[in-house]
RNA sequence: GGGCGAGUAGCUCAGUUGGUCUAGAGCACCUGCCUUACAAGCAGGGGGUCGGGAGUUCGACUCUCUCCUCGCCCACCA
């Protein structure tokens, strides 16, 4: 038998244990066991109970509680044979090197929004978890540790050694952000856990290379591509950003070579003239046309190079005189293609410079253009130097300037791939949220060039092209079936292409590839396919709109002839109180894993989607420093209001049952229910239907206002005030109905906050249920609005009974006597059957308002010394005695007066006016009068109680 | 240069097809409260010529034009 007494000391120093957050789990683990051998809800007296529901939500406990049980009953682990409509989401891979920061925080708790909401609603859902191997990322990482510790490059070691390095460093360290985004509740199956480099998806990459090889869509060619120095490895057009930098323009004198004269050229990059192989003018630029067909001389290096006409010389700018240096301008590079021109490299991998500079050969690019313009200074061949901002290209992931270069790369041909892609957006198949994103989208689909998707990388799929000896070659599964295609014999030697594919290669066939596509070069179809693709919902930045969210469309249709999703949300950019985007290399963002330990991860998940709008950023007042961000307190102090309002209900209905003699058997009547019962019940269906269809129109934001304000103000603020004061007008019997009322309500709305809070609504939901732990709240229905108790009627009588206790309070608050001191309140109410619902309401009136008494009637006479104020045509007259202040009275008198006049004058105003009368719509007129008439009657009684003071 | 988005209270933002808006909320601020769940709370209060200008309309925060400011994306001229 277990020790009552025991449990009993224990959690009473429960607070003593407040620092401990082990201690205090240890205690609660013994408390759930207790629970589980159902030992404690019945047996154990009040006190402990109370212990059980602390006064304020402990985070911690409920999360460290729920999470393994979630896991170990599967509540997210989907069935593809299930019988349930399907709804899926994948989720955005993260980088294998990854690990949590608030973008991901947003992004997956929107995920897990719609993933709970639908399997709350039914649905047999799936949220397909993954990780990206981040090519150029994780190589750089490994080999930075190489070198750290063990003083090694990756040569050193070889790419076989080495990519097993990589291998035992995600086994390692790989998994972190999963941990991480685990303590924020998300619900994702992850037993289907997919990372790209898997055996199953590499397949897939290779099925897609081959065929897209064998259409001719993919093709090898030497191009101009963005090279980056750091990596050494070509990068996409995607993977450089432009940045303004400044720097200083050189014009340099390119002499004829039979005359002094000489052309002036500007340029920044002074150590690519010895790539100059041409000096090009507009054809239609008169001031040189005779000129073309001469010869110039390159300054330092002496070469002789024609001057040519091309397009690409732009007469406005500079001196409109290029110098062409093909193999390190792409645009240059177009030229010498128009023209035939040689073209000359003169720029190693590494960014140093080659034999073709000459005496500057091994210098690195900017050491090299600091000697070449002072030599070219020194031979007095510059006219002149200027400063100059532009625009220079930077590597994404290594910061570095990119370096054009001229190499042999792998490229898809992406017009043929784009055209599918943007009719099905076009056609609103695939929604946008926000769909301005649409244009941008357009824009890029129409202006589309050619996926380079090669890289020098050793950590990637490496591209399956099988080279022989003598040139030949072809996309392959393996030697093999390459020596199959080429017609070759077994003993023929084959090599295999060294570079690696880009990480968006594989990121680009995730809706495939997570379901198991292709898996092994034969099934074109898996039950998971049939039953989840098209997935429903993409939740992810617009920032990688091109990198991944087109292609996946264009690869999904190019393959499986389906669209991948059905809807894409655009999350909010997070960024800090200055605007600027939190980031890792500016050190402006906490880690969220501290901010989760100090609001709790209900309180983040909940501030995040209540401050971030659909498709807007979101400032958020981050505090590195402390490891802080204040405004998570909105989260926090809401999920503090929900845990008391369900603690303060359970209180009660423990009380009413103990007044009933343990009899908690009590139905609650339809027929009992006051105005207030049958208010909140409207409400609470209205907000339900509100609620649902905000999430169903992407309006999350919404969302999490309408619980707030229905939970804070409705539920708290007004209903449970008001069963307060029924509790005490009521019998018993009476009492357990009035509790039970309200935890029904109470419990449709924790279902309905359930996808938003998952843990706290978990652990309430037990708590009030008393079910068993290995149920759950997440399996619970969606609560559905319930058409027949919506009654606006009664939601307008309540309305302005809370218009009423609000002006009593404005009243008494004019004055400086002290809450605790009723008064007495004499209230006038014309209408019938608003009397009605004030008279049933009395005692709540009374209550809210703290009235000694409460006079309603047709016609009230006004009280001596007593304040006034109409609203909507019904007299309030609150008693003071002798702490009445007269003149303060007639001061607020009079301004209600000149209020009420300034309103009437405009009213009047405007209903004098024909055409408004004439052109506006009956309805609006007939409440511009009623709104008048009222006015004018509320002016009467003031002045009236003016008069009478 | 092209495109997109935003400018509403000190701050962060709501404001649905123009009329019930005397423009709301949270935070901050001021006043009063330990009122039988919650001080992570309760009650009340002050604060905005809705970026400027013009127009359409009986009526504009809302629609049109224009200008200004900020942010993002794309392109890129040596």
């Amino acid at each position: 038998m277990f020790n009552v007494k025991l449990l009993f000391d224990i959690s009473k120093h429960v607070d003593k244990y407040h620092q401990n957050i082990f201690q205090r789990v240890a205690i609660i683990s013994y408390l759930c066991k207790l629970k589980k051998n159902n030992l404690y809800y019945n047996k154990i007296n009040t006190t402990t109970m109370k212990k059980e529901f602390p006064k304020a939500y402990e985070p911690i406990l409920s999360e460290d509680k729920w999470y393994p049980l979630w896991l170990e009953n599967k509540i997210f682990a989907a069935d593809n044979n299930s019988n349930k409509e399907a709804y899926s989401i994948l989720m955005p891979p993260p980088n294998v090197t990854g690990i949590l920061h608030f973008g991901h925080v947003l992004n997956s708790t929107l995920q897990d929004i719609y993933i709970r909401w639908k399997r709350m609603q039914g649905y047999e859902v799936c949220w397909f978890p993954g990780m990206d191997h981040a090519g150029i990322a994780t190589q750089a990482r490994v080999e930075k540790e190489l070198k750290a510790t063990e003083n090694l490059s990756r040569y050193d070691l070889g790419r076989e050694k080495f990519v097993e390095k990589v291998w035992e460093w995600k086994e390692k360290y790989g998994g972190i952000i999963f941990n991480q985004l685990q303590k924020l509740g998300i619900s994702t199956d992850w037993d289907r856990t997919l990372f790209t480099m898997d055996e199953s998806a590499s397949n897939a990459v290779k099925e897609v290379f081959i065929r897209l090889f064998d259409e001719g869509l993919v093709y090898k060619g030497k191009r101009i591509i963005n090279w980056s120095p750091l990596a050494q490895t070509a990068l996409s057009d995607e993977e450089v950003e432009f940045k303004e930098i400044n720097e200083k323009l050189y014009t340099l004198r390119y002499y004829f070579e039979d005359s002094n004269d000489y052309l002036m050229v500007a340029t920044v990059r002074t150590e690519t003239i010895f790539g100059d192989i041409a000096v090009a003018v507009n054809p239609n630029d008169e001031r040189y046309k005779h000129l073309i067909g001469k010869n110039v001389i390159v300054p330092l290096v002496g070469r002789k190079v024609p001057v040519i006409p091309d397009e690409h010389a732009d007469p406005e700018f500079g001196t409109g005189c290029v110098k062409i240096t093909p193999a390190h301008d792409p645009n240059d590079f177009l030229v010498g293609e128009r023209h035939n021109l040689d073209i000359i490299n003169t720029i190693n991998p590494d960014a140093t410079l080659n034999e073709n500079a000459g005496e500057f050969a091994g210098l690195d690019r900017f050491e090299a253009r600091k000697r070449v313009s002072k030599k070219l200074e020194e031979l007095n061949l510059i006219e002149k130097v200027e400063d100059y901002a532009h625009n220079v290209g930077i590597s994404q992931r290594g910061g570095e300037p990119v370096e054009p270069l001229l190499s042999d790369q792998w490229f898809v041909k992406m017009k043929p791939l784009a055209e599918l892609a943007l009719k099905v957006v076009q056609d609103g198949e695939i929604k946008f949220h926000p769909n301005h994103w649409i244009k941008t989208y357009e824009h890029w689909m129409n202006n589309i060039k050619d996926w380079c998707i090669s890289r020098q990388l050793w950590w990637g799929h490496q591209i399956p092209v099988y080279y022989t000896e003598d040139g030949r070659f072809t996309a392959a599964i393996d030697e093999a079936h390459a020596r199959e295609k080429l017609g070759l014999d077994a003993n023929v030697a084959l090599k295999q292409e060294e570079d690696v594919l880009d990480t968006w290669f594989s990121s680009w066939l995730w809706p495939m590839t997570t379901m198991g596509w292709m898996n092994d070069h034969k099934t074109e179809s898996t039950p998971d396919l049939e039953k989840f693709l098209p997935t429903d919902l993409l939740v992810t930045g617009p920032d990688i709109i091109f990198f991944w969210v087109a292609r996946m469309i264009m690869a999904t249709e190019k393959f499986k002839g389906e669209i991948p999703f059905k809807d894409v949300y655009f999350t909010s950019m997070i960024r800090d109180g200055q605007g600027r985007k939190l980031s890792k290399s500016l050190g402006n963002s906490p880690d969220p894993l501290n901010i989760i330990a100090k609001y709790g991860a209900d309180a983040v998940r909940f501030t995040m989607i209540f401050l971030a709008p659909l498709g807007q950023d979101v400032r958020m007042d981050v505090d590195v420093d402390a490891q802080d961000i204040p405004s998570m307190e909105i989260g926090r102090n809401f999920a503090n209001k929900v845990w008391n309002a369900g603690r303060f209900l359970n209180m009660k209905l423990d009380q009413a049952i103990e007044n009933n003699n343990g009899n908690s058997d009590v139905c609650i009547d339809e027929n009992t229910l006051t105005t207030a019962d049958k208010w909140i019940r409207s409400r609470y269906n209205t907000t339900i239907e509100k609620l649902n269809q905000s999430l169903s129109d992407f309006k999350v934001t919404e969302y999490s206002k309408m619980l707030y304000d229905f939970i804070w103000r409705d539920f708290c603020d007004w209903y449970v005030e008001i069963v307060k004061i029924q509790f005490n007008d009521a019998d018993s019997a009476k009492q357990v109905a009035i509790a039970k009322f309200a935890i029904e309500i109470y419990e449709g709305i924790l279902r309905m906050l359930h996808p938003v809070m998952p843990f706290i609504t978990e652990e309430l939901w037990h708590l009030l249920s008393g079910k068993d732990d290995n149920e759950t709240i997440s399996t619970q229905a969606t609560p559905m609005p319930n058409n027949t108790h919506i009654d606006s009627n009664i939601e307008d009588k309540l309305a302005l009974v809370q218009n009423i206790v609000e002006e009593i309070r404005k009243l008494r608050s004019s004055t400086s006597i002290p809450p605790s001191q009723k008064l007495p309140v004499a209230i006038a109410i014309k209408e019938n059957a608003i009397r009605e619902v004030f008279s049933e309401a009395k005692n709540v009136i009374a209550g809210m308002a703290k009235c000694s008494e409460l006079e309603i009637a047709e016609s009230v006479e006004k009280p001596s010394s007593s304040l006034s104020s109409v609203v909507r045509e019904i007299e309030i007259f609150v008693s003071l005695g002798d702490a009445i202040d007269l003149d303060k009275e007639r001061e607020r008198l009079e301004k209600e007066i000149a209020r009420l006049e300034g309103n009437i004058r405009a009213c009047e105003k405007k209903l004098s006016n024909e055409k408004f009368v004439s052109n506006a719509p009956a309805d609006v007129v007939a409440y511009e009068k009623e709104k008048l008439d009222s006015m004018k009657e509320s002016l009467l009684k003031v002045k009236d109680n003016l008069a009478n003071l």
